[in-house]
DNA sequence: TTCCGACAGTGGGGTCGCAAT
DNA sequence: ATTGCGACCCCACTATCGGAA
């Protein structure tokens, strides 16, 4: 089945009734398969490493037995056909020596170092600067009329390898899969930046679920912001809704975006105490976005340390995907500033347990 | 019986398009 | 012309429930 909420598909279905036409292209079978986060590398040597692209997963579908223009098409991971916004892959795919085929994989936007970088995926969909875009296919569930989905992986990468030797062509290649000490694999991956590595099992099938047989190995970043606000909490959430963070720079507090995950219902319920008992009328950020200007949002004293990991600091300065690890009591809120060489690497977390398998 | 995977429901940043102001 | 809002994309995380083990 596709993944979207409830909610998500009664709004699309309601704004749009081509939806359910264009989804029924996708047959559910072939949902895209989803890693499984995990904290440590897998033990032994049947697993292969991959980079872990930041950028828009895609479906594409090649039928060239049909003469008409709509042969080859592509679908996000909801299920959209989003064609429309990849001509030069559009027409890559149509060049391929094959009849039919389903692929997959992720479009990003590499920067000047060759890393992934999602903000500029998003840029590149203004009007002449999708050249910039690049499919980085890692899968072929479906090839020539076969079903390849209880294929192990190596064989079915080998097809698609062999389907895109041309290197020379940025529109479309092939995901390259690492080998080796998986520690030493993805502490070099973080050390170039990248958002991560997805190990996968060398025979396993292609399976439309989140499978143990993909794992998501994670390069986050974790530091001390100051709270100095926080919002209400709707629908069924108790205590509040996010944090604002923020570090302190040439002495004042600079707005450093929200984080509203990583609570459960007590720590919830505990820190708004808290909070509340810091409650003041002024914001402490000195610069705040017009946006979090107007929001309804608490401010507090800035006394509480939160330690938080993420993915990344946007080009605005925030923080991109937070999450609260937890209170530092230890550190005083004036020392706490943006981190820039913070190790990247979390290898040595101990194993949660469920993630690990 | 316990455990685990899938799902729903919170929360985030960013872009776009469109309607309201 | 500006602002607000929802629909998209990316996602992290918690709570819950039903079926597998």
């Amino acid at each position: 089945m596709l993944r979207t909420t409830g909610k998500a598909r009664a709004h699309r279905e309601a704004a749009s009734p081509l939806d359910g036409a264009v989804r029924s292209a996708l047959p559910a079978a072939l949902a895209p398969e989803l890693a499984t986060p995990a904290d440590t590398p897998p033990k032994g040597d049947d697993w292969i490493y991959e980079v872990k692209f930041d950028g828009y997963r895609v479906l594409a579908r090649v039928d060239q037995r049909a003469q008409h223009k709509a042969n080859v098409r592509i679908f996000t991971r909801g299920g959209l056909d989003w064609t429309a916004k990849f001509p030069k892959q559009v027409e890559a795919l149509r060049a391929l020596d094959l009849q039919s085929a389903w692929l997959d994989g992720e479009a990003a936007v590499l920067d000047d170092q060759g890393v992934p970088d999602f903000q500029a995926l998003q840029n590149a969909f203004d009007v002449g600067r999708a050249e910039a875009i690049t499919f980085w296919l890692f899968d072929i569930p479906w090839l020539d009329g076969m079903d390849l989905r209880k294929v192990p992986l190596e064989a079915r990468r080998a097809k698609l390898a062999a389907l895109l030797q041309d290197k020379s062509q940025t529109a479309l290649r092939f995901s390259e899969a690492f080998e080796g000490d998986p520690q030493a694999l993805l502490q070099a991956a973080c050390e170039a930046n990248l958002e991560g590595l997805i190990a996968k099992q060398r025979d396993s099938a292609y399976t439309s679920t989140r499978s143990a047989a993909w794992l998501k190995l994670r390069c986050a970043r974790r530091q001390e912001f100051v709270i100095g606000g926080y919002t209400e909490p709707s629908g069924s959430r108790v205590g509040f809704g996010a944090l604002l963070i923020g570090v302190y720079e040439d002495g004042a507090l600079r707005y450093a975006g929200r984080v509203g995950t990583g609570f459960d219902a007590r720590l919830l319920t505990s820190l708004a105490r808290e909070l509340q008992a810091r409650s003041r009328k002024a914001t402490p950020f000195a610069a705040l976005p017009a946006a979090e200007r107007r929001a309804a949002v608490h401010w507090v004293r800035p006394e509480l340390v939160a330690e938080v990991r993420f993915k990344t600091w946007t080009s605005a300065g925030v923080v991109r995907q937070a999450s609260f690890v937890g209170l530092r009591r230890d550190k005083a809120p004036e020392t706490i500033v943006r981190e820039h060489q913070s190790p990247p690497v979390e290898v040595a977390s101990a194993a949660r347990g469920r993630d690990a398998h």
